[in-house]
RNA sequence: GGGCGGUUAGCUCAGUUGGUUAGAGCGCCUGCCUUACAAGCAGGAAGUCGGGGGUUCGAGUCCCUCACUGCCCA
């Protein structure tokens, strides 16, 4: 087959095609826990032997459109599921999307308002009705973008968490948590967003600094007559509305100002109202007036407060935060406008004292940025700090055992036997944060006054006000537990949609519904093997799957039939968390500021392939991305610099055929070796390939994505591009007088490599290399994709360091004639003679630079070896060797340059001897510089008796070399021309 | 207010347990369309590793301190 590849690689010729082909050949699915895997199994492991790599792709919102955290976040983990996959283990990547209730229902609500109808007028049955058709036409955006994106997900297992075998989890875990004694109801201070008319759990709260006010009021002190006794007390208020809910002032027991008011009552202002003043060390003397208004329907604090002080709590505001009938004649203003109206009354009565500038921290909706109004609402909590009523561990107890880290003494809860933790973060910082967060935990509100959403699971009677809640596996009940009446409700509310989200990873298995399959399905996937997400929801989901998981997953036993310990009942043993991407000047992207940068049409521009190697290139764990397309552009060119390094190859490829030279097809596939015989530069590229691997794989294994990109980059174009291909060009002789044998050999090395190289690369950049895949096998590979190759393994025995530290000294002498040429203006097409000074003629065998040549011994033997080489790649014709006396004598009008070697060469265009003594004189000081600092090192006795031998030796030899530098340098500054 | 992180070349970032003269990509300067590639090739310039102090034979790396900056929690 004819290797007609187009002269620039177009991605969108041909990702669109291997997009729609992975999912077309379901090559990533895995719909049983037996399923076959698809890729090869050379180990001769039975499926179900191998290793299983399990993942769960962080559930994306469905009214959402990828960005490029998505991006960042989907290429990380496709980069190691393809690597996993490669490696031979069972890979299972899981994608779903996430109802995402309050979105979910803003978005449809404002369709409707824009249609001229509501909510309310539909009605919920028919609202969710109308969710679930914006959901089934436009709720699968992301996916589908996921799709085009070449992400190595199994399509068959795809989730949404409104699923009717998710809700069934989602039921199934409120109702044993219930009568576990975990859920609770209750009237509490919740954060309440009046935008979205539902109450938030306390992550969804955004606070952020305001310039406000301090008002100081004064509230009358009462006297023994229940009269006004004409003192008054003065309270300092961020919030003066909330005064018509105060049921108390309270004041530090022990501040001496108020020492005299002590048992005291007061009249509140506006409302009069006798309410009295109680004593609190809570209360801090030195802010405001040292007197603090107690509204305990509206603040957590003064909630908390009026439980210890047994206060009653009064709600004046409703779901609209609106004055209500509480209020009296503010009754219906709004809460900012009633605010006013009570300054301006206070005012005229006498009672403002002061209002001062105050800067205060006012939380916002994360959603909609409503100012949260916190207030006393019946919800519905889980008590996470909790022992259940049978006894053991509480829900937050178990997450931090699962996270831990092992102390002295006895294995921790978590830890398995060797001691290693449960579930290990990356970075390891997270950690600290994650269990931070979990020993502070406060109980989770789960309700929410939606209607889009998994309805709670929970009845009221009408007749005892009793609250009936199913039994696990038992249908909706049709009587009161508590009376047996039949007047039954459904509770109204819905979940958080993160109690749905933090089930996923035992309900996407199956749970609670065991059956052989699932049980199957269990045992071979569960626990996962690795969570990757962004910090954004280490709470929101990560710690609450963490929980969940570890609760809920012990019901089922082990596939030996024992019972799941916890190091078995986490959701994942590994979490990896990832950067934020920025814009290119380290800006957070958002709407607002309009630098969100679209990871589509980026794709669109540069192809899939460049974005992913972008990302994964500044993937520096803990580093957030700064994405700029200069560097996206950057990999571009390096995939068109792997594409023309293909037509390089096929082109010969195909000529050799021409001659009679074929590949054998069996040769390709493994890693490749080489004869010692063979020639230096491919014993050279085997080596860098076998160390190239190693490294690659130890990158992804400690998640330096940052590492990976760059060791292949540097490899494909820095070594096979820039050395080994120039110089195989040298073997690929396809005359009828050239030497068949050794063609062959060059040309079955080089299609060897850059077979080897493309699986290497393929996890980053998985469409060009599976084009370019298919094309060395002439359209006929021996599987599926090249995702279903093994991803090479490199073998140490196989990094041959002399072969390597041989070609790093041609490659500093070919660089060092380059170098010299180009201070003579040699024009670059043009060849001059070259002259080195071979430095083991004629001189004593202790030289310390001989020491410094190593394995080669010397600079003579290394060139005449390789004469070809350097003639080719440094442009000299002829390369000659010379002794001292020659070069000091019949050659000594050549111009000499004396570096590492002594070369020298004759142009017609002198020397700028000025910029030549500049560039000396600046080498002499460096020289001098290093020896000074080496010298002194060596002179050190603390040194030389503490230091590893190895480094001492390091430095003597570097000594020597820098000396030999310098006093070359020295004498080429002196032997220059005078200007 | 409490906690955590960052500060290395013009820009964005690496730098593994302290060890020989601190690296990469992009950008910049110079010269080249050398038949795989101008999305390319070759050569080159560029850093007192935020400031100060300490530990050590030896510090970009460990400790203290200051400055600036970012994030999380309250």
């Amino acid at each position: 087959m004819p290797h007609d590849l187009p002269k620039a690689y177009d991605p969108t010729a041909i990702e669109d095609h291997w997009a729609a082909y992975w999912v077309r050949e379901k090559l990533f699915e895995q719909p049983t826990a037996t399923t076959p895997v698809q890729n090869q199994s050379p180990d001769g492991k039975s499926p179900s032997a191998q290793p299983a790599f399990v993942v769960l792709l962080p559930p994306p919102n469905v009214t959402g459109y990828l960005h490029m955290g998505h991006m960042l976040e989907h290429t990380e983990i496709d980069i190691l599921v393809r690597w996993r996959r490669m490696c031979g283990d069972r890979v299972l990547w899981v994608p779903g999307t996430d109802h995402a209730g309050i979105a979910t229902q803003m978005l449809v609500e404002r369709q409707l308002v824009s249609e001229g109808t509501s909510r309310q007028q539909l009605g919920r049955e028919a609202f969710v009705e109308r969710v679930w058709q914006w959901k089934q036409h436009y709720g699968g955006a992301i996916l589908e973008q996921m799709k085009r994106l070449g992400v190595s997900v199994d399509w068959s297992r795809e989730y949404f968490t409104m699923d009717a075998r998710l809700s069934i989890a989602v039921r199934e875990a409120f109702v044993r948590l219930y009568h576990q004694g975990l859920i609770y109801r209750g009237a509490y201070i919740v954060n309440w967003c009046p935008g979205c008319q539902t109450a938030v759990s306390d992550l969804e709260v955004i606070h952020s600094e305001h310039k406000g006010h301090l008002w100081e009021i004064k509230y009358p002190v009462l006297g023994a007559d229940g009269k006004d006794s004409g003192e008054f007390l003065t309270v300092a208020t961020t919030r003066p509305e909330t005064m018509l809910g105060d049921t108390a002032v309270a004041i530090h027991p022990e501040d001496e100002r108020y020492l005299h008011l002590h048992g005291r009552k007061l009249r509140l202002p506006l409302v009069n109202r006798e309410i009295p003043i109680v004593l609190d060390e809570w209360v801090s003397r030195e802010f405001g007036t040292g007197a603090v208004k107690v509204t305990p329907a509206h603040d957590l604090n003064d909630f908390a407060l009026a439980e210890r002080h047994h206060l009653p709590a009064i709600n004046v505001m409703d779901d609209h935060a609106q004055i209500n009938s509480e209020g009296g004649p503010y009754a219906g203003l709004d809460r900012y406008v009633a605010r006013k109206h009570i300054v301006h009354d206070l005012e005229e009565q006498g009672l403002l004292v002061a209002v001062k500038d105050y800067t205060n921290n006012v939380g916002h909706c994360d959603r909609c940025k409503s100012v949260i109004e916190p207030r006393l609402s019946t919800q519905w909590f889980i008590a996470v700090n909790k022992k259940p009523d049978a006894g053991g561990a509480s829900m937050a107890e178990l997450a931090i055992a699962a996270v831990k880290p092992r102390e002295d003494g006895p294995v921790a809860v978590g830890a398995d036997a060797d001691g290693k933790k449960a579930i290990r973060f990356t970075p390891d910082n997270y950690e600290k944060i994650y269990l931070e967060w979990m020993t502070n935990i406060h109980d989770w509100c789960i309700s929410r006054q939606l209607w889009w959403g998994h309805r709670i699971p929970a009845w009221h009677c009408a007749a005892c006000h009793k609250i009936t809640v199913p039994q696990p596996n038992q249908k909706d009940p049709t009587v009161c537990a508590h009376c047996g009446s039949d007047k039954l409700t459904q509770e109204i509310d819905v979940l958080d949609t993160w109690f749905s989200s933090g089930l996923l990873p035992v309900s996407v298995f199956g749970w609670p519904n065991i059956t052989a399959e699932t049980l199957a399905d269990f045992a071979a996937f569960y626990p996962t093997s690795l969570l990757v997400t962004g910090f954004d929801i280490l709470f929101f989901w990560v710690a609450r799957m963490i929980m969940f998981g570890c609760w809920f997953s012990r019901d089922v036993p082990l596939p030996d039939g024992n019972p799941r310990p916890l190091a078995e009942s986490v959701p994942y043993r590994e979490v990896y968390i990832h950067a934020l991407v920025r814009d290119a000047n380290r800006e957070k992207m958002s709407k607002t500021k309009g630098n969100v940068v679209d990871p589509i049409e980026i794709v669109k521009q540069y192809g899939t392939d460049a974005v992913r190697f972008t990302l994964a290139s500044m993937a520096s764990p803990g580093t957030d991305i700064a994405f700029n397309v200069a560097r996206t552009e950057g990999y571009r060119a390096f995939a068109n610099k792997i594409w023309n390094a293909a037509r390089f190859i096929f082109m010969n490829v195909d000529r050799a055929a021409e001659a009679g030279i074929t590949v054998d097809r069996a040769t390709l596939g493994g890693m490749p070796t080489v004869p010692a015989g063979a020639p230096l530069e491919a014993r050279w590229i085997v080596a860098e390939l076998h160390a190239t691997a190693a490294k690659v794989n130890q990158a992804l294994e400690n998640y330096r994505f940052d590492d990976a990109a760059n060791t292949i980059y540097q490899f494909f174009w820095g070594s096979f591009c820039d050395w080994y291909l120039e110089i195989v060009k040298l073997r690929l002789d396809f005359s009828e007088t050239a030497d068949q044998a050794n063609t062959k050999a060059a040309l079955t090395t080089l299609v060897q490599v850059f077979e080897v190289a493309l699986r290497l690369l393929s996890p980053l950049m998985p469409f060009i290399t599976e084009e370019l895949w298919y094309a060395v096998y002439d359209g006929n590979p021996p599987a599926k994709s090249i995702a279903l190759t093994r991803y090479p393994a490199g073998d140490k025995n196989n990094i041959d360091n002399e072969v390597l530290f041989e070609m790093g000294q041609l490659q500093n002498l070919i660089a060092e004639l380059r170098s010299i040429r180009k201070d003579l203006s040699v024009p670059d097409s043009e060849a001059v003679p070259g002259y080195v000074l071979d430095v083991n003629i004629g001189r004593a065998s202790h030289n310390p630079v001989e020491n410094l040549w190593g394995p080669i011994a010397s600079a003579g033997r290394l060139i005449s070896r390789n004469a070809q080489i350097v003639e080719r790649l440094a442009r000299v014709h002829p390369i000659r060797l010379v002794g001292s006396q020659e070069r000091f004598g019949t050659l000594s009008d050549l111009f000499w340059r004396q570096g590492m070697f002594d070369l020298g060469t004759a142009y017609e265009k002198k020397i700028d001897a000025a910029a030549e003594r500049e560039r000396l004189t600046k080498d002499i000081a460096r020289y001098e510089k290093g020896l000074a600092a080496a010298e002194r090192q060596l002179g050190n006795e603390g040194f030389l008796a503490k230091a590893p031998s190895h480094v001492v030796e390091g430095l003597k030899k570097q000594e020597a070399e820098t000396r030999l530098l310098l006093e070359k340098a020295q004498a080429a500054l002196a032997s220059l021309p005078q200007s």
